[in-house]
DNA sequence: ATCACCATGATGCATGAA
DNA sequence: TTCATGCATCATGGTGAT
């Protein structure tokens, strides 16, 4: 897309009263859940089990993102039936329609007839075309139900004025698709896809067709799970039933995604580097230091993303379409510490120059764990760990890795190895688990000290807090070194000091990562929703002796224009907006909701991408 | 109410054989 | 090319003890 056409179409975006899919996707998130109960960094506190309990808490809640669907709520009465409101309400939501349409056609014709509430949307959506007809469709809408009060409600006041003397139709065109309630990528694409000179029917046309046969797609699969599954009694039967649904599932898919490996596959994933060492990493020969950013990406301020590499496929397109089209940049943390940690980092700081901080963190299993090496027998080749996750091998683990490693000695009646078949139970289960010799037949899970020595933590950074916190923030954390190789080029430019914007911050890795390097901290923003991380970082900022200043906020929904352009005329701008989103729907490691970047936690990347153009406008019209 | 503990697969990529 | 197999993966939700 035309560099051009993206700078303009979002800072429009960032003008808009309502949010396009991801952000009415947002809004739904924001008040389907208290806001008071959600930890959307580290999830633990997840307390709410479905969606009668979700129900319960939002008509019991008095916060104040709560008022919207607590005027819904009491429309439809019980429970019971907002239970089912919500899941229906949220399903038209995941297709694409803004939360105000979807509300206001379910409230007009009910929400027992699936088909009837999808007609009635994709007609809305069809009917009023015209740009004029639509900005008044959802103003009634943003009037009626009284939703999107705050941040850029002034702001859309001008820009409207602007955006109907604009004489340019391909913009038009994007900002019509955004008012009707798409996200930037879907508008976006759908203009690439149809060129910019076709009528705005025939672009909703190609994003609703899209979003219908995703639909069509999940609900066959909902449908012939239920049929097949529901049906059988429970435990086994209905797992080989799940599972044989699911073969039946890919040989049926298998055909057209060959089909389209061979078309344009290509504009849909992006491939992940071997080795995955991004534009360098030190100890390795290979390094680019030459890339052109996009004119909309440049600072500053300067920004850094992060996120887990191994996403369901599309999601790291989305996120670089609205990250103004930069490349991001893949690093296995394998090649700075003990262990992997796969990660894409999308940001628009300089390359040259980089340097890791010192003292270089141990590198190998046995240099960083050396108690282990004891123990630890010639047939386990691992020399280092895997990814560092949120929970840790159980205790029963250890015990059925010991009884078999005892038996198969006891067989053999030696000191040789076990057969074959233990070693091979044993190794997968150490790697699954990152489990480590600590016995002759003993492996255990990395104590949480370890894991701070290998993240690139201080000794007990997290001491204070529960296990299963201290497990579950450090699993969730920036692995230091590699972070701050990359801002390591920041040291010579802000000799003086940074002001930073942390969103997400969670244990601080940002600020740990600053503060090795040498770079100070005038002022920080730490947007955290944990009292627990928020404790831990306030406690090392205070235990490092810091001078500057930081800010703890809960929520990035109380982040708003408003409170970012008095930070940013109190502190004279941001120097660096950092942060990884929740991966938590992203995350191979997610059995239940691996629901992709609209997913509950992970749809806050969004809420990273509104800050950081929220700075960026500000900062430029400064 | 809090915390420790534990069982719970699917996805997407890499690799190699047919 | 196609297919089978191997592999790693910032997690969730339930239960029971305190």
């Amino acid at each position: 897309m035309d560099s051009n056409l993206f700078n303009r179409l979002l800072s429009a975006a960032a003008c808009r009263v309502v949010y396009p899919e991801s952000f009415g996707q947002m809004d739904d998130n924001s008040s389907s859940v208290g806001s008071d109960n959600i930890d959307w960094n580290t999830d633990d506190e997840l307390e709410i089990t479905n969606e009668q309990e979700i129900a319960n808490n939002i008509s019991s809640s008095s916060s104040v993102s709560m008022s919207t669907n607590g005027t819904v709520l009491s429309e439809f009465g019980e429970s019971s039936s907002s239970s089912n409101y919500l899941s229906k309400l949220h399903r038209f939501i995941k297709m694409g329609f803004p939360q105000a349409m979807v509300e206001k056609v379910i409230a007009e014709i009910g929400d027992h007839d699936i088909d009837a509430i999808l007609d009635t949307l994709l007609s809305y959506t069809y009917l009023d075309e015209t740009p004029h007809q639509e900005q008044e469709l959802n103003d009634s809408f943003v009037k009626s139900e009284s939703i999107f009060e705050s941040d850029f409600s002034d702001l859309d006041d001008s820009c409207s004025d602007e955006d109907t003397n604009e004489s340019f139709e391909k913009d038009d065109s994007l900002v019509c698709l955004i008012d009707m309630g798409y996200s930037h990528g879907e508008a976006s694409a759908a203009i690439t896809r149809c060129g910019k000179d076709v009528p705005l029917s025939e672009l909703v046309d190609f994003i609703s067709a899209a979003h219908i046969s995703k639909q069509a797609d999940a609900e066959f699969d909902a449908l012939t799970y239920e049929e097949e599954v529901l049906k059988q009694p429970k435990d086994k039967k209905r797992k080989s039933q799940k599972g044989n649904f699911l073969m039946k599932k890919k040989t049926i898919e298998k055909k057209p995604k060959r089909k389209r490996k061979n078309e344009d596959e290509d504009d849909d994933v992006l491939h992940l580097p071997n080795p995955m060492i991004g534009f360098g990493v030190p100890h390795e020969p290979f390094h680019n230091i030459h890339r052109t950013l996009p004119d909309a990406a440049i600072g500053p301020p300067y920004f850094y993303y992060e996120n887990v590499a191994l996403t369901p496929k599309g999601v790291w397109n989305t996120i670089k379409r609205f990250l103004y089209e930069i490349e991001p940049e893949f690093v296995d943390s394998k090649f700075f510490c003990a262990a992997a940690r796969k990660r894409g980092y999308i940001h628009n700081l300089p390359l040259t120059n980089r340097f890791p901080i010192q003292p270089l963190p141990p590198r190998t299993i046995f240099e960083a764990l050396p108690g282990t090496k004891k123990w630890w027998p010639s047939w386990d080749k691992r020399e280092q760990l895997n990814c560092i996750l949120t929970c840790i091998g159980s205790a029963q683990l250890t015990d059925r890795i010991r009884l078999a490693l005892e038996n198969s000695n006891s067989k053999g009646e030696c000191e040789c190895e076990p057969s074959e078949q233990v070693k091979k139970f044993v190794i997968n289960q150490c790697k699954k688990w990152n489990m480590v010799w600590t016995g002759k037949t003993k492996v255990a899970p990395l104590e949480p000290d370890e894991i701070e020595l290998i993240m690139g933590y201080p000794i007990y950074h997290t001491r204070g807090a529960n296990r299963a916190e201290r497990y579950k923030g450090l699993g969730n954390a920036f692995q230091v070194d590699t972070v701050a190789y990359h801002l390591s080029v920041l040291k010579n430019l802000y000799p003086h000091g940074t002001n930073v914007l942390s969103l997400f911050s969670g244990i601080g890795g940002a600020e740990v990562a600053l503060h090795r390097l040498g770079i100070p901290m005038k002022n920080v923003v730490s947007v955290e929703k944990s009292v627990v991380c928020q404790n831990i970082l306030q406690d090392w900022w205070e235990q490092t002796n810091q001078t500057g200043n930081l800010i703890h906020i809960s929520d990035v929904e109380d982040v708003t224009v408003e409170k970012l352009g008095e930070w940013i005329g109190r502190f004279g701008g941001f120097d660096l907006v950092i942060g990884g989103s929740p991966c938590n729907n992203l995350a191979g490691g997610n059995r239940r909701t691996r629901d992709g970047l609209e997913g509950e936690h992970s749809s806050l990347f969004y809420d990273y991408f509104r800050i950081l153009d929220g700075v960026k406008s500000i900062m430029g019209t400064n």
